[in-house]
DNA sequence: TTTATTTACGGAATCGATTTCGTTAAACCG
DNA sequence: CGGTTTAACGAAATCGATTCCGTAAATAAA
């Protein structure tokens, strides 16, 4: 339109020193005028980079995974990133499907929080290997040497643990997703060396793995609790359990806290309006997923900086499912 | 790696009918053993098309937007399309320059649902001008022209205005977050009519507008509920304030069902376990992303179809806070 | 005044995949 | 057996933006 090469436009827009200052000005506004916005994707073939990153995650109807990604975004958002998100409803082969085609350009880097069906990570060294920067958050493969940001997960677990003995349990169900991860592990080892320091034989029987649907959760905890009538406490390693373990409770009239206490992994903003108001391990999701973003935006810039694990604290908040107050924060 | 020219093996991987049937296995088997995978954005430059779409929202941290994004991200995986989000946190501003870098070939389309803030839709015409195939869900620009997935606004405000008057209401304060949506329209205009067929006069002083932060809002609202103690009803048209609500009854001690009584547009799958038990209007997210997909999706095929406007059913679940039954769904 | 620099820009290669247009050799036809 | 068709593949153009390389004109230095 300014009859000038495609070249001298380019270099007009990006401010080149090349340009004549008048030329520059012609072009720049022009472009605004018509509201000129070069194709993403034919720059990323120059420059080898789409300014997008990947997201992905077990579910995102879950205020733990949904808090982060805000978090994620508003990174994202302030260094003109963009963001993909993928859903690997905990499965396995849809985390490896989901890794293979990252491989190919489409992202800069990723942000995974790890499948609980995932015991096996060479999908994920395949990552490494193409030279894909790759930050885990939550749900991370500890010993892999990939930065991650975790919770103290092994403090919570023992802390709550402790919350539920100083409260009069005395034998208290241990509710997890998985065995494999670390959330899993670390959570549960918290949990079996506060029962220990407090010479509380652990009863394994009380440990239930609840990796299926919000249904068959429900029917396993409730038949836990009715096989096993003298459990006075749970412990839900994760949001969905401690739900699914209310309903259970109120389905086969079981009163909290005065029969049984409940405390549970929760990102709930509505804790203290449940029925009773839930005692939470709230980790500070918001704060996690900016700080995995922020690592690997890190990684964008130097090489490859040394992988680092952060670790951010999560809050005991006592409320009245654990015989808190009536009213609570 | 095989002595084959470009040409043949884009051809061999693509099944093409030019190429012997010897080379195309040799192709596709290396392929498959050195993990090959296509440069997404490469193609998308000649084939214009990126197989990536865009969901624009308010926030995410919200049941009802993450499970419509659960829809959306379903329908996209099944037909092999990536899902971007961008989320807008109820800001004009940030939807207008959202808006604006979607139009470059970034996505093949677009799913929104607009900021509570927008009254002004010249940004959405220029993803008409540019021919970039938009469908709105729940919040829509009612009279664009424009496909659009809702729920039955009008006759839910209106019938969940009724459930509130058969419980006995005659005060009913109205809180909504947008006036210029349809979302805050049409609910309202259920609410108005409602009161007017049941013969109660409408009071403007008891409608509350709760666009900020939920701090703010629940100042509102408490100072409404002090300033009117004739209250004895509540109609949250969201999520947010429902929740609001509920914390400003029990900050100031207001007791529910018996002194007021609430309802609230929903997705919490816990409503039923709150304190009391909220009765709420509940949206089919799931089904309202997938169905706003689903016709992006048709969109795609055709030239451009005609544009539909489908409206899905929102369900009355009567519990606790508007005097049902104390066990409840 | 002649040579060396800048200044300001255009041409063409490049990124990776796809596709149009040839081209060669074998197969086929009358 | 000469001519035509078909099968199977390669060369080069293409998508849009960026950048290396070149070059003409203007300016500065010698």
């Amino acid at each position: 339109m300014l009859g000038l090469s495609a070249s001298t436009v380019s270099r007009a827009l990006r401010d080149s020193y090349e340009i004549g200052e008048e030329t520059k000005k012609r072009v720049q506004d022009l472009a605004k005028q018509v509201g000129y916005q070069p194709n993403p994707y034919a720059s990323s073939l120059r420059n080898q980079v789409v300014r997008t990153i990947a997201v992905v995650v077990p579910e995102i109807a879950n205020h733990f995974f949904s808090l982060a990604i805000n978090g994620i975004e508003e990174v994202a958002r302030q260094k003109d990133y963009h963001v993909l998100v993928y859903l690997t409803h905990d499965s396995y082969v849809r985390e490896v499907a989901v890794t293979r085609f990252l491989t190919n350009g489409r992202v800069d880097g990723v942000l995974m929080s790890l499948a609980s069906e995932t015991k096996d990570f060479a999908h994920l060294e395949t990552l490494r290997q193409k030279a894909l920067p790759l930050v885990f958050f939550d749900r991370v493969w500890t010993d892999s040497g990939i930065s991650q940001v975790t919770t103290d997960d092994y403090a919570s677990g023992f802390r709550a643990t402790e919350h539920l003995l100083a409260a009069g349990c005395r034998h208290i169900a241990y509710l997890m997703v998985s065995g494999n991860l670390s959330i899993g592990t670390k959570r549960r080892q918290g949990y079996l060396d506060a029962l220990n320091a407090h010479g509380v034989v652990h009863e394994p029987d009380l440990t239930l793995d609840g990796h299926g649907s919000n249904e068959e959760n429900l029917t396993l905890i409730t038949q836990l609790l009715q096989q096993h009538p003298e459990i006075d406490g749970i412990f839900a390693s994760v949001e969905r359990l401690a739900i699914s373990s209310y309903q259970a409770c109120h389905g086969i009239g079981r009163r909290i806290p005065d029969e049984i206490k409940i405390i549970g992994f929760s990102n709930l903003e509505i804790a203290s309006l449940l029925n009773p108001s839930l005692t939470t391990v709230t980790q500070p999701a918001f704060d996690i997923g900016k700080e995995a973003a922020q690592l690997l935006f890190s990684a964008f810039k130097q090489g490859s900086p040394l992988p680092r694990a952060v670790e951010l604290k999560a809050e005991l908040i006592v409320r009245r499912s654990t015989g808190g107050p009536l009213l609570n924060p």
